[in-house]
DNA sequence: TAACGGAGCGCC
DNA sequence: AAAGGGCGCTCCGTTA
């Protein structure tokens, strides 16, 4: 079913067979002499998604659901499943090596029919840098369609995305990625519709308790202007602790050499005003990321809502275009809060990327240790007995680690564990020679950037190739986990629709971490859906694996107290 | 005055 | 404890 809006209605037009039952609802104009091909005019769009959605639960076609999705949450209407048009342009894309391309409608309809492509930047060279989604995600803005217009635009790229997708190297796996983006970009609305619980008292408490009251315009809270002023003492001049400039300069002053104004070399540094310096560059930053200023923007009766930008990453992981959702300091954890006679169910995945590698690369002896709890652990003995020793070959083996012991452990990895060995070898050979690389349900890495090509064939070539190894190795699995979490998510969805009429809200989703926000009665079948919802999960993505995805859910009523 | 890159640091 | 990759956001300081 595709839905289209407009000032003040919108479109409706049915695909497939749906569309014959459609015209017999009642509450829809079967004929109001608007009807452009099967195209129905409805003057209340969120209506007619509502009474659709209750009679037959169809899957909702739609150009982008951040244009169409916020304004029927707005009114109440909520929807089981859609097709996001601009998400799979941007993986179909993608998967032929073509990031950063126009993904929204109008672009795809206009390449599908050999047109001129709106917003594009058709600068041939250097336009499409790896890791930069940006260009596809604030696209120029191109003049609205009629609704109707939209609506065929978005029924015939729907069907040409459906022939691209069966022409995939696995169309089953890229359905299912389908399925879980755009599931995604219903719960990111959601998401940013209902918020996450924030005790607005509660964070003026605590950044006047760190950094005192909150100061008139233009000055700086009490203590971090006595900070500075200790600086300031400790060199015997002024000095902007803002500017890392001016602190290797003042350092350089007073017969110390820095390389960086970075906290960790400051650290061993012995002058009294390192101190001041450091407790300074901590409060700046939560006054500056999440003080007054930031809360009178993003949190309001409450509730702290963000906009997340699904597949915002190359990798699939989300990310933020305000508010910083996802890099909330842990100290602020504090400030949420549920709502009386309401509860907090946080879980998070233990251990998820070495697991995503056991079962993507089919290594029979590291599924066996990713089939127990505590999967370094039960690796350690292969290690020589220790967890720690694991722990460092797994993450040298998926991020490139080259430093300490890595070396070693490596090659007892390469003995022990060869499938899942060879799998990251071969990804980053796959990277370092300018190829692509795919996650399990078919997400593709960015190509190599034009400045690369250049680059690795010049003097400094062993280290971009290098560097781009990296990037690749760890994309297989950093992406491979992110589809892992995001269909979790969507089951999960689905488990709290169907629970006591719906009242459990998904509030917060960071990576690899859900939180549930629900009445307190709720919460032992929440935390039991949380669980099923990362054995469906793992079914639907791996199949019958011996690797373990577990998911420890327990019921808060601070975020705080969940660790 | 606006735009931009670098530095720095929060999260995973 | 840390290595590795990925981000967003804010500040500074320079350039257009």
């Amino acid at each position: 079913m595709v839905a289209a809006d407009a000032e003040g209605g919108g479109v409706i037009r049915p695909l497939g067979e749906q569309g014959r039952r459609l015209r017999a609802l009642p509450g829809l104009p079967s004929d109001d002499g608007h009807d452009a091909g099967s195209a129905i005019r409805v003057p209340d769009l969120a209506a007619a998604v509502r009474s659709l959605e209750a009679a037959e639960r169809p899957r909702w076609v739609w150009a982008d659901a951040r244009r169409v999705y916020p304004a029927l949450l707005a009114a109440g209407v909520r929807v089981s499943r859609c097709h996001d048009v601009a998400l799979t342009e941007n993986l179909l894309l993608g998967a032929d090596g073509r990031h950063g391309e126009p993904r929204r409608v109008e672009a795809a309809y206009a390449r599908l029919h050999g047109l001129p492509v709106p917003g594009d930047p058709h600068e041939p060279s250097g336009a499409h840098p790896a890791g930069g989604t940006q260009a596809s995600l604030f696209e120029p803005a191109a003049p609205r369609p009629d609704a109707a217009a939209e609506a065929g635009m978005v029924a015939e790229v729907f069907g040409d995305q459906l022939r691209r997708i069966a022409r995939t190297p696995d169309p089953g796996r890229f359905r299912l990625l389908v399925a879980a983006e755009s599931a995604g970009a219903l719960i990111a609305a959601e998401m940013g519709h209902d918020g996450m619980p924030w005790r607005e008292d509660v964070h003026d408490a605590l950044l006047t308790e760190l950094l005192g009251p909150r100061p008139a315009h233009g000055m700086r809270p009490a203590k971090l202007q006595a900070l500075a002023d200790e600086v300031a003492a400790a060199f015997g001049h002024p000095v902007n602790p803002d500017s890392p400039q001016q602190i290797v300069r003042a350092f350089k002053s007073v017969g110390i050499e820095v390389p960086s104004a970075r906290s960790h070399v400051l650290k061993s540094v012995d002058h009294p005003a390192v101190a001041p310096l450091l407790a300074y560059k901590e409060l700046a930053r939560l006054y500056s990321f999440h003080g007054w200023t930031w809360a009178a923007q993003w949190v309001s009766g409450n509730r702290f809502r963000p906009e997340y930008v699904v597949g915002g990453v190359v990798s699939g992981r989300w990310a933020t275009s305000g508010g910083g959702a996802l890099q909330i300091p842990k100290v602020m954890r504090r400030v949420v809060v549920a709502d009386e006679g309401w509860t907090l169910v946080v879980a998070d995945a233990a251990q998820l990327e070495p697991r995503v590698l056991a079962a993507l690369s089919g290594d029979r002896g590291l599924a066996r240790a990713a089939g127990e709890i505590d999967l370094y652990a039960a690796l350690a003995q292969a290690f020589g007995g220790a967890r720690e020793s694991a722990k460092i070959a797994m993450l040298s083996a998926m991020y490139g680690g080259t430093s300490g012991d890595a070396p070693k452990l490596l090659a007892v990895m390469r003995q022990r564990f060869p499938k899942a060995y060879a799998f990251v070898e071969d990804a980053a050979r796959a990277g370092e020679e300018g190829r692509l690389v795919r996650s399990w349900l078919g997400r593709t890495c960015p190509p190599p950037s034009e400045r690369w090509r250049r680059l690795v064939t010049g003097p400094e070539g062993a280290r971009a190739a290098r560097d781009r190894g990296r990037f690749t190795r760890n994309f297989v699995v950093q992406a491979t986990a992110a589809e892992w979490a995001l269909t979790l998510l969507a089951v999960l969805r689905g488990l709290l629709r169907e629970l006591a009429g719906g009242p459990a809200r998904l509030v917060f989703f960071q990576h690899d971490e859900v939180m549930v926000h629900c009445p307190l009665d709720l919460a032992g079948e929440v935390r039991e859906a949380v669980g099923r919802a990362a054995e469906e999960a793992t079914r639907l993505l791996f199949g019958d694996t011996a690797v373990r995805f577990p998911m420890e859910a327990v019921a808060v009523t601070c975020y705080a107290d969940a660790k």
